[in-house]
DNA sequence: CATGTCGGTTCTCTCAAGGTAACTATAGGC
DNA sequence: GCCTATAGTTACCTTGAGAGAACCGACATG
């Protein structure tokens, strides 16, 4: 369970930093550091139902910014854990959905997640004994 | 799958922000925040092995700094995934553990690290040929 | 007298993540 | 003539996570 040094210099030209994260490039650091940022799991969540076009996701996962929405895409694309699809029509139609690799990720992550919503109501609980604490030491 | 919206104004009055992801407090955003972030998983980690002290945690997650290392471990108590245990003695021992709630997140965690540590090759490879085709294009 | 250990706190600084807005080009509808 | 939609790109700005160092008080050791 300790996190091995493999150091992987494969270090893109075009992104600067996929193993920025210190200099031990341990590969659970790598997952989480993608899964842990602000849009990758909602996109994979919403495109675990079925692939999507740019649009649709833009749509589907509100609040996100065209830019943002992107850039997550090829992160993602770049890990191998979505393909893109682009018909050359005008306008041009691209459609984006999960690799065989993103959907083996799907099982533990929505064990995850499904974690996550079971125990929330622990963790408000526990927030709210630790600000009770606080508040009267 | 459809991430519920929940309000949870329990917000810390010490602590800036827990809540502060957007307006849509989300669980899975909830926790998937704190996993995320640098140092959390690590430490969860390593308490999973057994309940550890401040500095004996220091010397076993190399490179964390004392402040992130409070900072962190304050983070994981107030969600109550961990516990903290304070003997005045002189000079002060302080211990931290996993709650039974900590533990039972170890078991989708370590899925999940599982699957990373599984997957890595394909990604590093999947990085590998996305790299290839945008220098060639 | 100086140094180290215990478990932190406080300060300042930097860098990267992310938000916002404007721009691209082509085509169709009103 | 103007607005919409397609899928982005580019430039600029703000914020917050995290780094790093100094400092705390009581005690022990050399």
């Amino acid at each position: 369970m300790t996190p091995d040094d493999l150091n992987t210099d494969a270090a893109s030209a075009l992104d600067p930093a996929p193993s920025s994260t210190g200099h031990r490039n341990c590969p659970v650091r790598d997952v989480l550091d993608r899964l842990g940022d602000k849009w990758s799991t909602l996109i994979l969540v919403t495109l675990s139902q079925s692939p999507q076009r740019f649009n649709a996701l833009a749509r589907a996962v509100p609040d996100i910014s065209r830019r943002m929405l992107t850039e997550t895409l090829r992160h993602l694309e770049r890990d191998g854990l979505i393909w893109r699809e682009v018909t050359p029509s005008t306008p041009p139609s691209v459609r984006y959905g999960l690799t065989p690799l993103g959907a083996s990720l799907m099982s533990p992550l929505t064990e995850l997640i499904a974690w996550a919503e079971r125990h929330q109501p622990e963790i408000v609980a526990a927030r709210a004994r630790f600000n009770g604490r606080m508040a009267n030491s």
